[in-house]
DNA sequence: CTTTAATCGATAAAAATATAACTTTTTTAG
DNA sequence: CTAAAAAAGTTATATTTTTATCGATTAAAG
């Protein structure tokens, strides 16, 4: 494997599942290789930026007048983007958005699997939510060591995210993906996603007022 | 008003909304005035980055030594963010992420409102979810134009969402809120906000494999 | 077998964005 | 009343990201 001359940009990083959700469909077509063109006049792209993209995990490279084998690509795709190697997770707050991921099974496809979830309420502790045991907040630490988890969900409302961000780090966890709407602030070497809903609604909404 | 010499930056967009969250933290805690400076540390960000971005929406300057008056910096973001006046929303899939986000209250407070729901789903239609009813798609168009909507939010399975967009565009739909993995074909004009939370996840994932 | 057209790969230019350096303003302290 | 400190504002530099250009390569058509 050659060493990474240049490190990978986070805009190509981005960019990189919009690909590979393209070609699962061109490959359900039957259509056996793709060029960068096609690519980029699919997802609105510049072909230049989708052949430079692609330059990083591309094991074998295009053949000029063809492009490159479409599930090649794929495979080259899942693998750098590790859909193949299954991580587990664990969520806390199991209240609506919580809820939601516990229900939704589409995230195993992408390698991650949700084993159980926390919170606080006596309503939900005790009870399953798609075959996925909610445990009391107080035995996290245990469960998270016992297992050796990596990756936190966090779904609770913004006033204790930190809190439970805190107490995930404690226990071990590397990575955290967060619904909160809260800056968290974590130990450096923790990885951190934060999906705001409400900010992406609101720039949304803002596009659409200066229409008028 | 002075007319915006430079057009605003796409980046500095994505982080006024938290600094927004931050000002209204600070406000409950009574912090009369703060600082770019104040700002940055909390959010891990450069002081001359917020301030070219504060630049953009504030009114009044902010003072040397003191900072900008919170209230005030706090109203001209949520007047620019347009919190102020409210949008009404229809969503298309009301199955599980569908579900939580009817059920979610919260986007009232950035001037949301989804009014109703439609679906394909004869069990479902009829039916109502946190007092929003849920329609046959059929009445899509009917009722869009009838109230003037103009936001979409999409929660249906990719296969769909293409159909599912068209329609609302149709319909006279202005902006739309997805949450389809499928990049989706709009004319010029519609504003798009693409929520794909299986890559922002796979992203995540990515480096914590690379932790190992 | 030769020509042709399409595409890749690499390098260079341009644009956007972030960081740094410097100047000005205003409050506070001596 | 003056000097120092803190923070905003402004201009310049560096970095990142995107777009454009050009020659080399190769499958397909004549």
């Amino acid at each position: 494997m050659a060493a990474d001359r240049t490190e990978i940009s986070k805009a190509t990083l981005n960019r990189l599942p919009a690909y590979l959700r393209y070609l699962y469909e061109l490959d359900k077509k039957g259509v056996q290789t793709v060029s960068s063109t096609m690519i980029a006049a699919g997802l609105d792209l510049n072909p230049v930026q989708v052949r430079k993209d692609i330059a990083f995990v591309a094991t074998s490279p295009g053949k000029p007048k063809l492009g490159y084998v479409t599930k090649e690509l794929i495979a080259d795709l899942e693998n750098f983007l590790g859909y193949h190697n299954t991580r587990d997770a664990i969520l806390v707050g199991a209240g609506g958005l919580g809820h939601a991921i516990l229900g939704y099974d589409g995230f195993a496809k992408y390698g991650l699997n949700v084993t159980c979830a926390f919170d606080v309420d006596p309503a939900v502790i005790g009870t399953s939510i798609n075959g996925k045991p909610v445990y009391d907040m107080s035995r996290l630490p245990e469960l998270v060591k016992r297992f050796n988890i990596r990756l936190g969900i966090i779904t609770v409302p913004s006033g204790s995210a930190q809190e439970v961000a805190d107490l995930m780090v404690s226990a071990g966890i590397k990575a955290i993906w967060s619904f909160a709407a809260k800056h968290l602030n974590l130990p450096a070497g923790i990885a951190l996603k934060h999906e705001d809903l409400a900010a992406s609604l609101a720039l949304l909404r803002m596009q659409l007022v200066s229409q008028d």
